[in-house]
DNA sequence: CTGCATCCGAAAAGATACTG
DNA sequence: CAGTATCTTTTCGGATGCAG
């Protein structure tokens, strides 16, 4: 089934990364899949969060800032699905739910980390050049 | 205007990041959009494409593979103005337009690219994930 | 409290035709 | 070739309501 490797993009470019057998760059590539999911807005931003703990539902409603209700679930859904969250639900009352990094979600999420923490540190580069960009344009 | 830091999150938790005066965990901090651009699933791949080196739009557009002429034309223009691509335009005929990654850009690619390459290298154990997920749901 | 289901308007993505 | 304009389809985001 998706288990297979794709393709190479069709115009048989040589591949940008190495000898891997999946290519984001190709269209219907499983990795494409799942990188979507872990480049989400709200799915990057849930990885990151989790990265200070296990946290229940409304917890990390707090912590990402904006997200909606129904954006956090299926964001949840889609990160359990792909082996990065581990749902944990005691069926006491009231009920509790707990979010926690898989092993494998720690590793993405660390890795995203560093993405947005470079992105931080050099947001004041990009602020003036959105300035300089509109500046441009009036 | 949108050069000074935003508030934290709302709920007075600390930063999850450090010291930094910009938190993407903040509901409208300029990072949280200049992320989204660079996490964007066309913006990811563009600036990971681009780490190979100059391209013209079409030569892009079939390196990104499944683009539309119309999203790469925005999420470049996107990315220009983020400052994390140039574009340089000759008006010849035809006219030939090539983009490049700006230093920043390139740092920026590069932390992207680790993150493509650890999500293909363990795509695997994702894939597994989710059929598993898919089969306990069935 | 933790969610899922549903509806709705708004926004974004996708496909495709057309222009300089 | 390098895009923009336009139209259609999908997704998003908020507001419920409801169940365990």
């Amino acid at each position: 089934m998706a288990t297979e490797p794709c393709a190479g993009s069709p115009a048989g470019l040589e591949q940008l990364s190495d000898e891997l057998p999946y290519d984001v760059f190709a269209r219907n590539c499983p990795s494409r899949h799942v990188l979507k999911d872990v480049t989400h807005a709200w799915g990057s931003l849930t990885l990151a969060a989790l990265l200070d703990g296990s946290f229940r539902f409304n917890e990390l409603r707090r912590r990402v800032d904006g997200v909606s209700e129904k954006m956090l679930s299926q964001t949840l859904h889609a990160l359990e699905r792909d082996g990065l969250v581990h749902r944990e639900a005691q069926l006491t009352n009231p009920p509790r739910v707990d979010y926690r990094l898989t092993e494998l979600g720690t590793t993405v999420a660390r890795q995203l980390q560093e993405l947005i923490m470079l992105v931080e540190g050099r947001l004041p580069e990009m602020l003036a050049a959105q300035q300089a960009y509109d500046a441009r344009q009036a």
